[in-house]
DNA sequence: CTGAAAGCGCTTACAG
DNA sequence: CTGAAAGCGCTTACAG
């Protein structure tokens, strides 16, 4: 690699000088200067970035834990994460958990959790990165799991009970609110909701925008409707069996993803009835499949790339001291429309 | 954060005789390996491998440029390059060209991906990486688009046509051959073969291995029984009719990915037809939506992990400089078999 | 306008 | 067994 002497050897010139026209600061005469710059373009000449890091003791660097990569979450927010430090000159280190994979697909304790982190934790910080981004890999309390320091940290798709600690995440209950709304508007009042684990904030959020939307429409509410699913396409399927079995039938579906939407979808039709035109069912996540079952789904796409973008931006603020205003951020989801909802106006 | 020289002072030594404890060199006496150790402990004391890095010329750092990490091969991929990375200690530096999404969903043309990936390649120059894993978005040939350097670069998921490049992808023709087989034993004679875009190599390399399966058997190829269309469901959908208003209807079809399969499903099912009793439809990718749509998709899928695990472990031996007897890689596909195909014996 | 020198946090011959 | 010193490739007061 050719280094700064290099150039100063060519040039015959001393070091601060070279150093002076790359980083433009201090004075030097045209003449050097160009002699010099055309010295660096010549041998294509690239900075010691570790050295400069070293001196500077400013690494531009930022690493990320993501709980899992494969999950359809991290793609997408590590996009955004990517195009926001891009724009900012930062490089990321990147650095995954497996715990899907580990685990045999279930999520572990978060005991457990804590001892894949750690390392990475570890090897990010001996690695001097400004600040951490944490993907999480579901919406859940990750409190205690990184361990205390003065490195600035954001969370997303996950969240800590510490109100000191940064957070972004996507509006649940607006979201739910939402897309019930929309239903209501497509003149339906007999809405079936098929949750997430009980367990899951998300679910529980999901559920109160769904009242919520129901209650500012003086539709009643039917706990009849209601029925408790494990986010897999399966449970999907049998909720809508129970809900098809009952005397009242639902004339739509909010599934609280797209799996158990397309399992929902799946059992309607079994059962002989047609999505849309007998029952409308619509999902959440945005998945690739949503668009590629049949019909397709309608349902809420959520703001992954953004939620990177904004947990990047926090960042970049406070690693510059900046002051930042807010600590918890959610951002809004967006409907996306397709084929699965028919208008019963 | 803590340096050495705090660890030194507080025990009372030089900062060499820390260093040597802290990398088992160099005759320490057992006295003052313990009480450095403890201190160690105490504090929290994690090396600056920025500092090492300088020191030692390695930073142990390994660069990834991803064409598009949004594409559906890319994460897991980098599973696998990270899996690898971690066991020998090495750190990833991410980078992501956003190739798809910066123009349109269109694949660019190779000066404008130039373009692309020399500010990345640049940055992951001036950041030392010891290698560079390229992860393409298509099976295709990049010949030129990263420059000429001293440093080691294995290409997955594309290729060079320069002979002195690693490069690390499936077998396409044996995958191909495969599936054809598989059909073939099932009891198909009459098997439809919808392509995908003919300037791709890999359709041109499973059209092989559908050729050969049959030839091996003895069976007719029939050009009426090849459809060409461009990746997409749409297109699939669109190539199931043309071979649905034949008069020779195949017994079975073979889209090249998932997309076109799940297109060819619905133009069965529309026709009247059904999956997998009248004609059966297999795959290729193993995408997330083979599980979701109905019938279950039967479909090849790519040795994506390993082909990020092999790409790290062959860019380990050249930076080790290890003789690696091999330069091109194919790895194998593996059939999962699900609902979308029918025995007909 | 230009350069000599110190120093970022480490490692490593080498001397004692 | 232990430590003083040089050096990795840079930047930056400071002096001239």
């Amino acid at each position: 690699m050719v280094k700064i002497k290099d150039i100063a050897d060519k040039a015959n010139v001393s070091i601060a000088t070279v150093s002076n026209v790359i980083n433009n600061r201090g004075r030097v005469g045209e003449e050097t200067r160009k002699k010099i710059l055309k010295i660096i373009d010549e041998v294509n000449y690239q900075p010691n970035e570790i050295a400069k890091s070293l001196k500077l003791n400013k690494t531009n660097d930022i690493g990320v834990i993501v709980e899992d990569i494969s999950v359809f979450n991290a793609p997408e927010i590590i996009n955004g994460i990517h195009a926001a430090a891009e724009e900012k000159g930062l490089s990321i280190l990147l650095t995954n958990m497996g715990l899907f994979k580990k685990n045999g697909n279930q999520y572990p304790e978060i005991s457990k959790c804590k001892e894949l982190a750690l390392p990475l934790f570890n090897q990010l910080v001996s690695n001097q990165v400004e600040g951490i981004i944490y993907i999480g890999i579901h919406s859940r309390d990750i409190t205690g799991l990184i361990p205390d320091s003065k490195i600035p940290i954001v969370y997303t798709y996950c969240y800590t009970k510490n109100e000191n600690d940064y957070s972004v995440n996507y509006d649940d209950e607006g979201a739910s609110y939402q897309i019930t709304k929309y239903l209501i508007n497509k003149g339906h009042t007999q809405i079936g909701l098929i949750s997430g684990l009980i367990n899951s904030v998300s679910s529980y959020a999901r559920f109160q925008g769904y009242q919520k939307a129901l209650s500012e429409q003086m539709l009643m509410f039917n706990p009849q409707f209601v029925k408790t699913g494990d986010w897999q396409y399966e449970s999907g399927y049998r909720m809508t069996q129970d809900l098809l079995n009952q005397e009242n039938i639902p004339t739509a579906i909010i599934a609280m993803n797209d799996l158990m939407a397309a399992g929902a979808i799946q059992a309607i039709k079994d059962n002989g009835r047609q999505v849309p035109n007998d029952i409308a069912v619509v999902g959440f996540d945005n998945r690739e499949l949503s668009s590629y079952i049949s019909p397709r789904l309608t349902t809420m796409s959520l703001p992954l790339e953004e939620m990177g973008k904004k947990a990047m931006e926090i960042l970049d603020q406070i690693r510059n001291k900046y002051p930042v205003n807010q600590k918890k951020y959610r951002l809004g989801c967006q409907l996306v429309e397709r084929d699965s909802v028919y208008s019963l106006e």
